[in-house]
DNA sequence: AGCATTTATAGTCAAGGTGACTCTTAAGGA
DNA sequence: TCCTTAAGAGTCACCTTGACTATAAATGCT
């Protein structure tokens, strides 16, 4: 339970106290890869090296909040998206050797952007990227296991759930849809039978009335879909065999 | 990034320290009904009332190793079983109010128990009980959102993981197994087909050898089974209709 | 003892979802 | 113009699933 009683023996404010923090895996489909959004260090240790987004939880937020703030502040994306932001909790980390200076435990965020608003870097953060995930050295911290997470979750998620159309702008073709599952789970789709999930799936995408359609690619030009009420797929979409990549 | 660089304008001394605990969601089936493990609260705030068993995560300790030393400290559960638990980190909770004395971040886990092992009350706890799901006033703190979330969890894992076995105990027929889901879903299963799917599993159960057989309940007896080494159930067990309870 | 009840277990059958394919249409590029 | 690329329509067989029937083996009642 909650209850702030000190153990046995010790007296409550003899502790050595512990910080929270966020951290924030945020991913994006760009060019058929996997992106990850990492700002380099600015300050000892790992200074120089890229690391998650991310900070203090303040004396008076919640850890949502916080997730919010730290990524305006750390990337510079404009508060429009920050607010409207697909976040979910991803699971929390509090290895007692996780960060070698003090006793830090940290709640970490998955967040799922569209399109590529291009960050930059600000507040703690030296510098601020889009990564392909995987093209980087060992982050700093426990990163590399967050991010691992975070991708695993990202992947389940897909199967059972309409959020792929997160990795989406507004409004989108199935090609690009069927991208974001390629590219999170490392295969490839059938066209006409993905095509047939999405479209009998009440409630997935809805499509746009006055027949508009994407231009610029290659290939015939596909009607435009906008992302539909459901947020369950019943029954799944699941991905082909044993998990790739 | 979990960086302890406080921000502008404050020293990281300064901070009101973070509490940082645990809290446990222990279920169980029990008489055809979920039952959650719930402590007596020794002192205020709550003193009295039903709350999850948790506690202080300790300087050298991770959450999950608080949670299982809690959970035997405060339900006099064997160390055998406490170390044996399937445990699983839930979610964090991290209101700024969720604790009116201080501020406490909560790390919430899931455990799923067989069978009945009677706990006792301890440590902080003045008395520790197993309690049908639901039957219990409002519980101290956030805690009822906890157990629900948890409730939740529970009930979506079970239809794309093998976890349900977690709930019996080394042995089980088929029908304990059935049981399980029809309590924690609410629904009732198709006898025949729920076996069909189960067997056809690779790796859900193994059939124990010689066939030893229940006794004890009505009807025909039946045979026994052991969790298999499969722990993802693909394609997946899906509940019947829009969830109920 | 005999019968109803309960539960396990073996099947059957049809509908629906999925994977593997084929074919046509409509764009851009060489 | 021809080739390439991708969208979109449609087919077919297989597998899973839901609904259902039937039989076996125990208990409890009368």
């Amino acid at each position: 339970m909650s209850t702030p009683k000190a153990p046995e023996g010790y007296d409550r404010h003899a502790f050595e106290p512990f910080a929270v923090t966020v951290d924030l895996a945020v991913l994006t489909v760009r060019e058929e890869r996997l992106h990850v959004l990492l700002v380099q260090r600015g300050q000892e240790p790992y200074a120089g090296e890229w690391a998650l987004p991310g900070g203090f939880v303040l004396p008076r937020e919640s850890a949502e909040t916080a997730a919010r703030r730290e990524l305006a502040e750390e990337t510079g994306l404009a508060g429009a998206i920050v607010e409207g932001l697909h976040l979910e909790q991803l699971r929390t980390y509090s290895d007692p050797d996780r960060d070698p200076r003090m006793r830090v435990v940290s709640v970490a965020f998955t967040a799922l952007v569209p399109g590529l608003p291009e960050p930059r870097g600000g507040g703690d953060a030296a510098e601020a990227r889009w990564l392909p995930y995987g093209s980087y050295g060992p982050l700093a911290f426990d990163h590399d296991r967050i991010l691992a997470d975070a991708r695993e979750r990202v992947g389940a998620k897909l199967e059972y759930s309409c959020l792929a159309t997160a990795f989406c702008p507004p409004e989108f073709t199935l090609g690009e849809l069927r991208q974001v599952y390629e590219t999170v789970w490392g295969v490839e789709l059938d066209r006409p039978n993905f095509r047939r999930k999405v479209l009998t799936t009440p409630g997935f995408v809805r499509a746009v009335e006055g027949p508009p359609r994407r231009t610029g690619g290659r290939g015939k030009p596909a009607a435009l879909y906008r992302a539909g009420e459901a947020t369950a797929l019943h029954p799944p979409l699941l991905r082909p065999e044993g998990r790739s990549t």
